[in-house]
DNA sequence: GTGAAAGCGCTAACAG
DNA sequence: CTGTTAGCGCTTTCAC
């Protein structure tokens, strides 16, 4: 691999000339200009970006922290970080951390190990969590889609309590009165938002909150039909399940086709995140839309802009939601429309 | 950020010294090793990787090519990838190039300009075209799962001749005789592969072939929806459809639902990966299985051996199949089984 | 407009 | 066992 003093002896200048030459073409004369150009082709030179990034002491990656890319939604939202990383001339690492907090710190380390210039959390935890540091500065961190609660960093995320109440208010419209939910992981940020959301449309329409209702899941197809097994399965079971992803909704879906229900005549499923799945499955899933390739994007650029110190202090971008109304969802068994 | 300097100040002992306390323990008393390490533990110091990487020569990084993330295929393929790479201690750079081949051309650069040590490509096109190169030596490349023919480079594939005609066998065995095939895009070898396994399956049953059974997709859900009603509405139409992939059978599977027909009792249906979603469609999708998660570790270790020097000529590993029956193939109408 | 030289942080000879 | 020194490839003063 040819190096910038080879160009320069071919070319018979300075090596610091070739490097002019090359970032600052207007700072050297163009006779000059043309013969190192013309030595660049000949020893076929590529700079060394590694002794770049060494000598700037700027690495020009971001890590990427997606609990797993084999979820529709991150996908997308990866999907939109890698456009906006590329467009400003960043890599990303990408780590699947498969939520385990040991390899989401070990990546977190690329940040101290001057590997990576910041990092973009897709998950509810801290992974500088333990790595002792200047706790006085602004983790080069940015948090997006599953959020902390109390960090001090950039943040973008869906007003999931909005989502989750209007996706409520559109079952309770329907005639539903029970209105089971498939949540999350227990102590997730998001899954306490939304179950927030769907409790005060609840309570707005005056339908008392039953705790049985509240199933849990994992985002996984097999969780949703378990869950949507021990809810058809209650004393009084419910007409409509609200799933806070689609995956989990169209596991439901198919416990519901074999218990011999019809969906959305018998039971309404709605899910969340509208996955190209959702408008293929049987029904056609009513669903929340979120702009997933923004999401990262948006947290790409927060995180480049906090990186090159153009962020005052950390903004939390609201991204909104869209209710997709599909086939899944109907009027309640016995409800006049 | 402390550097070795500070290090060696604080414990008054040179930089070589420090970096032998990290590096080879073994070779430093253990008087100056727990001073060494007491300067490391109160500077907070952590080694600058890119200077390692820079003096090194080695990068440990691999770029990865893959045509789109937001497909559950790869996306296990890429966990797969992760796993290794992380155990191995190389870190992912993702690139996401929606085949787009500039983009990556733009990314094996990096190869190029030691930001990365190898790349490993997902699709049939050599990334490397138009970078001028010394042709001579074996570029530190991988292909995987969609390959190039005749490239020298070590690969990873399935025997997708074989699999299709498996698959074609198994519907031929339910009776059909009348059997259309979703491809993907014209001139990929590996729709090229998968043509040839169910021509040669047809041609050994004694089926004539039929041209107009064979339709063009693109592997996303829409396009197998359009194809199947293309399909459908054949003078002739088919009795069985065999996908390239899972999302245009289950595109596919809701066109039929919306013509009225009943799968697999009109129509069976087949795909091919085995993604989640197959086995909750409805009815669940019979299809290939293949070893997603094994593509990607196996690539990986192959391209690490590749430029770490332990890689002989280029092998051609090929990973298992595995045909998964479930209720969406049936006997052909009017077939008795 | 161009060159000489210093130095980014680290490791690896080579001495001692 | 430890220190000195050189240098990885590049950019950037500082002179000229």
């Amino acid at each position: 691999m040819a190096t910038i003093h080879e160009v320069a002896a071919l070319a018979e200048v300075s090596v610091a000339t070739v490097s002019r030459a090359l970032q600052q073409p207007e700072r050297v004369s163009d006779k000059t200009r043309a013969r190192v150009l013309a030595a660049v082709k000949q020893t076929g030179y590529k700079p060394n970006l590694m002794a770049v990034k060494f000598r700037s002491g700027k690495s020009r990656n971001l890590v990427v922290l997606v609990p797993t890319v084999a979820n529709l939604f991150f996908a997308r939202v990866i999907s939109g970080m890698q456009q906006s990383a590329h467009d400003k001339g960043y890599s990303l690492l990408l780590c699947n951390t498969m939520a385990n907090e040991e390899m989401e710190q070990s990546y977190a380390r690329m940040v101290h190990t001057s590997q990576a210039d910041g990092l973009i959390q897709l998950r509810a935890f801290n992974p500088f969590t333990g790595l002792e540091l200047a706790a006085d500065q602004p983790l080069p961190m940015v948090n997006a889609c599953e959020v902390l609660d109390r960090i001090r960093c950039p943040t973008v995320l869906l007003d999931n309590k909005a989502a989750a109440y209007a996706m409520t208010e559109h079952l309770l419209g329907l005639g539903h009165r029970r209105i089971a939910m498939i949540k999350g992981p227990p102590r997730s940020p998001l899954t306490r938002d939304r179950v927030a959301g769907y409790k005060e449309a609840l309570s707005e329409a005056g339908v008392d909150f039953d705790e049985s209702l509240l199933s849990p899941g994992n985002f996984s197809l097999a969780s949703g039909q378990k869950a949507a097994a021990e809810l058809m399965a209650l004393p009084q079971p419910p007409t409509a399940i609200f799933c806070e992803n689609d995956e989990m909704a169209i596991g439901a879906l198919q416990q519901l086709k074999q218990l011999g229900l019809r969906v959305p005549q018998d039971v309404s499923v709605a899910g969340f995140d509208d996955i190209a799945f959702a408008a293929y499955s049987e029904p056609p899933l009513t669903t929340i839309a979120q702009p997933a390739e923004e999401f990262g994007s948006t947290s790409v650029s927060l995180l480049i802009d906090l990186i090159e110190g153009r962020l005052g202090k950390a903004p939390k971008v609201i991204l909104p939601f869209d209710l997709i109304e599909r086939a899944s969802t109907g009027p309640a068994p016995g409800h006049l429309t």
